[in-house]
DNA sequence: CAGCCACTGTCAGCTTGCTGTCAGCCACGC
DNA sequence: GCGTGGCTGACAGCAAGCTGACAGTGGCTG
């Protein structure tokens, strides 16, 4: 597994070649625009963790071209604390999770894994998980086959659920993600969202865990 | 921790020995290909040094027949002054990291250490340790393949002592860890979650050291 | 601009089951 | 045999999580 971290502060970049590699990744960092987006080009990696803020071009730039360029490769982009915007543009312009500065080492060795093993696997647009299946691209859901109608918010929720489906989500990474942790809403709004699903979805498809959060039920049916 | 040095010439694979065996590695040496492969195929090493240059077989396809076969043994390849290739390729084929000959044997050293460090802290997403596996991404934990159900303070506890399973785990240690040092519970709390966790795993998996602390029982089953 | 409607955060009260405490027991070590 | 450190079963307190109601907000329509 290779990795590329584009990250102008090495003292970062070295942490967080220090936790891929403890992930299994071989991480080759660099602190430059240009360089990234010659890199991400030429050279063939599983997972890119880009820093949006660099010297030489702009992070949303390097990303934008590779995409344009056909480079598909899962991207993993850094942003500041708050920069809830930066965060949206990010996703617009082809990244496909994102981290809040600061972050702790196991949390982007967790998006990692998850990134490359959605990436490997299930690039398909519509995922299956037990009796529910979800359409990417319509951004819909049905339960055996039942259309259900979900707000954006629920779909979000959802959809975070079943890309990681194969982990337990804690309730703050949750949060994290459907806000930015800069926005700070109660605990209890995640609870009503949940709540709103498992009404709208049925039993069995969402799964609590006290005290670590939230999964997606697949083995019982 | 044992490892294995692949090298043809005779005298800098004595000179490699010293050098690890210095670094408290007990060092087996092999000059030939095909026993590399069988050696590092069958047996158990906490390191592997491999020199690309070899006769019987070349080390790359050595290497890569390790990796399809399934070891994941950390693999140190020494490779010709200037050949900027084989090193690409040494990485690809499964290398952890690569050393351009001649090096100093100080060089050597530093690299095994870490490289035998990054493999010790890799989490693998699932734990083994004896009869008992810990799958880190659901939480879960299972003894012989039968899943058991764990709490939050449970799996955190276990987690603690699987991570640790090569010493023994001082009572305050654990507690300091499960708890902040500054929320001070009673001693007997640390004793009753190991209870309920000896209770649901069965006997033989956690073990206690009068005086000393916990620790997981790998050996005996 | 006003009115409507869907969406979503907040609140209060409730349920559930985790977890610390206690008292008594066991067993190891001297 | 005795003392101490560790183990265990019972139990109550408490916090995490659930739910139904409600109100604020923003977008859409007439």
């Amino acid at each position: 597994m290779r990795a590329l971290a584009v990250e102008d502060d090495p003292r970062i970049a070295a942490d967080v070649a220090a936790a891929l590699a403890g992930a299994g990744f071989t991480t080759q960092t660099c602190g430059d625009g240009e360089e990234a987006w010659f890199l991400g080009d030429t050279e063939d990696f599983d997972l890119i963790v880009l820093d949006l803020g660099l010297p030489g071009m702009d992070g949303l730039s390097v990303l934008k071209r590779w995409r344009a360029g056909g480079c598909e490769t899962p991207v993993l982009v850094l942003t500041a604390r708050g920069a809830w915007q930066e965060r949206v543009e990010g996703i617009e312009a082809g990244a496909d999770d994102y981290l809040p500065k600061p972050f702790r080492m196991e949390e982007l060795v967790a998006r990692a894994r998850a990134l490359v093993r959605r990436a490997a696997g299930r690039g398909g647009a519509v995922q299956e998980a037990g009796a529910l299946s979800l359409d990417t691209n319509r951004m819909t859901a049905s339960v055996r086959g039942v259309p259900v109608p979900l707000t954006a918010l629920e779909y979000r929720l959802l959809a975070y659920l079943v890309l990681n489906r194969d982990r337990v989500i804690a309730p703050t990474e949750l949060l994290e993600h459907l806000y930015g942790d800069d926005d700070a809403r109660e605990a209890n709004a995640l609870e009503a969202v949940v709540a709103r699903l498992r009404r709208k979805l049925g039993a069995g498809i969402i799964g609590t865990r006290r005290g670590f959060g939230y999964f997606i039920e697949e083995a019982g049916a």
